[in-house]
DNA sequence: ATCTTAACTCAAAAGATTTGAATTAAGTAT
DNA sequence: ATACTTAATTCAAATCTTTTGAGTTAAGAT
């Protein structure tokens, strides 16, 4: 009978040592060359500490020497910086129709890519599919492969949303399920995370929100999802269901959603709405299907020669916008608001400098040095690519274990 | 020139030992009665670790022997128990007119107490009168002061927000510096926190949200704050500023608030809108003291008739306060959402049945094992109270600590 | 009465960081 | 040119903490 849910781990020295390498890796990487003594001082390690890890992860090829700094008086320090090509990580998004795959190096350039559509989205079926590309990505690449990333879309275990949803899988039974289940099918360390999470470390690791250390990632896939990284960490809520902002409530009495709500974000600020509105003015068959990039293809095009209807909606949907990213602004006090997911550069691009922020916003900082939104990357890799940065972003972080 | 705005830390083998010994204290505190050999298996670390540490938490009499367990094979272990009386811990709340202080035990139970009347709010004014009041309390008690948690009202450093509301204090620079120098004054470690974060952690360690690890706090002071806890810490946002609920926009067009927004949550729901509802009514004076307990004293004679114009007032802030709470569960996931603060609880209680929870949630989950929202512990002290938690919470709670 | 299981304790071993002295290297002043 | 200062790095011994393994104690089961 214990007492609390979350196993509180001890920690010993094998976990003090990893640790403090992730660390000192993590300041390399962040760096653009550091000195031993420099990672010292800042880390509070001595530097003999750092000697060894430096040398250790020297001979991992993860950092490499890169010559000597001048200036100043004393000996000049022999820089490290990180190497992005000593290692790999993988990346898999499964999505109810199809399973994309990414192998990159640690700098998120990719070695690998694969797109293969599913029969059926059960976990056997995807686990076993998941093992044979993982077998096709290593045999691309010279050097380790730390890890994969598996995404999945949200949320978990909650009555009427994931009954209701397009976008959902069944027979699938949580992140800690899951992750064993991978790892034993990879035979690779495995970390789950939901899109829009990982898209967001991706964009703090490889993209827009880089030395962020607290932002909120607003994804456009079929729906709308929310990634917040606090403090440098995920946050995932009591179940892992953290971030269902599609179905924050902009407009009473609104459009009916699968969520049995009605007036849901997600039925305004969405490619599924974008597709909607465009297919009921005749600018879209129907029929097109819901994964493809068609949309973003017509949007792009309507974009490019100022299409009234198109003008309407983002104009919809950048007023309804503006409120719900005000109140993330005064609920989680980000760095930043970013933008990023499956829709074309050009129409987040406009979609942002439509909005029309609250000025009663705990944003509007007399010391603020970047805008309140920005774009972050895009296009239909980018939840994969998240699930390689996951595994980059654990081997970097340090972090608190919870117990095995 | 370091690449990280938040110095990560390096960990070594004191550290190590700090952090085990957070664990097996947090383990004890939380069980009714544990063994050595049952904390050792919880933690991952060997018995004669726990031995070690749980030989160093006897001797510091925080935790005490309480006989064997019988039942089962084997030797029966020796139980151990949290020793509430074993230490005690100082909590303040800045106010711009007054500053409440406690002392309790490590249960949470009021060793002292203290309500004093500010000429000024100036930190120079508060922290030599905060060094009085500690030297008082520390004449009380017999055991250690582990140390003050000193809470402040946010939000810190914003532009239009800090310069409008009442409840505002001027040169505070911000929390790292305001505990430093309290921490100067006191001769004591201390932890500096806003309102509703202490009041959450309070709730947290000793009220209603006992056990929980994910979930959001409602605190009711003169407006509207959130307090997150998720996964166990409280989440502070960037600039320490997370929280600011009180500004969510819930009608469009609608009243006007100090933070140049119109229609913002605060000025609906809030001790400070059901002053006015009740003024404009004649059921209370206009002049009343806004910081006093006479709102609270009218309000819950009003409530005991059934008068007309504070269930409209009820009707009307349930229903602005309901799909906020479903957005808070959408974004944070929490396992149940907590409202307190300065309110009656029978006020508190009325509010929460009025509630019309939003059907589409995540928080509507076939395993739920307790209800959405709950009730939290009430009064004035309540912030004050969550100083002298926060502490607590320190003592007890293993985290990775960020650099000094 | 003996066996088994479980909790606990003691002492030595192992892992990691820290400490302090020595070494190397470059700039600066004499 | 030479000596001094500053700073980075390395080496070896010391220190802190956990782990390991053997041994002891205690209670139920056979």
């Amino acid at each position: 009978m214990p007492p609390r849910q979350t196993q509180i781990a001890g920690t010993n020295a094998e976990r003090t040592k990893a640790h403090n390498r992730r660390v000192v890796l993590g300041y390399v990487q962040l760096s653009d060359g550091a000195g031993r003594a420099e990672i010292a001082r800042s880390s509070g390690l001595s530097t003999q500490t750092v000697s060894n890890l430096i040398a250790e992860l020297e001979h991992d090829r993860l950092v490499v020497p890169a010559g000597r700094r001048r200036s100043a008086r004393g000996q000049p320090p022999v820089l490290y910086t990180f190497n992005p090509a000593g290692a790999a990580a993988l990346g898999f998004e499964v999505r109810p129709d199809a399973l994309l795959s990414v192998l990159t190096d640690l700098a998120g350039t990719v070695l690998w890519q694969a797109q293969t559509p599913l029969p059926a989205s059960d976990p056997e079926t995807v686990f076993a599919l998941m093992a044979d590309l993982a077998g096709q990505a290593r045999a691309q690449c010279e050097v380790p492969v730390l890890g994969a990333g598996l995404v999945l879309p949200g949320p978990f275990g909650v009555e009427g949303l994931s009954a209701a949803g397009a976008t959902v899988l069944t027979g699938w039974q949580g992140f800690d399920d899951a992750a064993a289940q991978a790892a034993e099918a990879l035979k690779l360390p495995v970390i789950v995370e939901k899109d829009a999470t990982a898209a967001a470390i991706g964009e703090a690791m490889l993209g827009a929100a880089q030395g962020l250390d607290t932002f909120c990632y607003l994804y456009f896939g079929a729906g709308l999802g929310l990634g917040v990284i606090a403090q440098g960490q995920p946050m995932r809520g009591a179940f892992g269901n953290a971030g269902e902002i599609g179905h924050v409530i902009v407009v009473p009495d609104g459009l009916p959603c699968d969520c049995g709500n009605t007036g849901c974000l997600e039925q305004y600020t969405s490619r599924m709405a974008l597709r909607r509105h465009l297919a009921a003015r005749g600018l879209l068959s129907p029929d097109t299907p819901p994964g493809g990039g068609q949309t973003d293809a017509v949007a792009a095009r309507l974009l490019a020669v100022e299409d009234a209807a198109l003008d309407a909606w983002l104009n919809e949907a950048a007023r309804l916008l503006a409120p719900v990213i005000g109140t993330l602004e005064n609920l989680f006090d980000p760095e930043a608001v970013v933008l990023g997911g499956a829709l074309p550069d050009r129409l987040l691009d406009d979609l942002i400098a439509r909005l029309d922020l609250p000025r009663g916003s705990v944003a509007r900082r007399r010391d603020r040095a970047r805008p309140r939104v920005l774009r972050g990357a895009s296009g239909r890799m980018t939840g994969a690519l998240g699930g390689a940065a996951l595994v980059i972003h654990d081997t970097v972080t340090p972090r608190l274990d919870p117990a095995p």
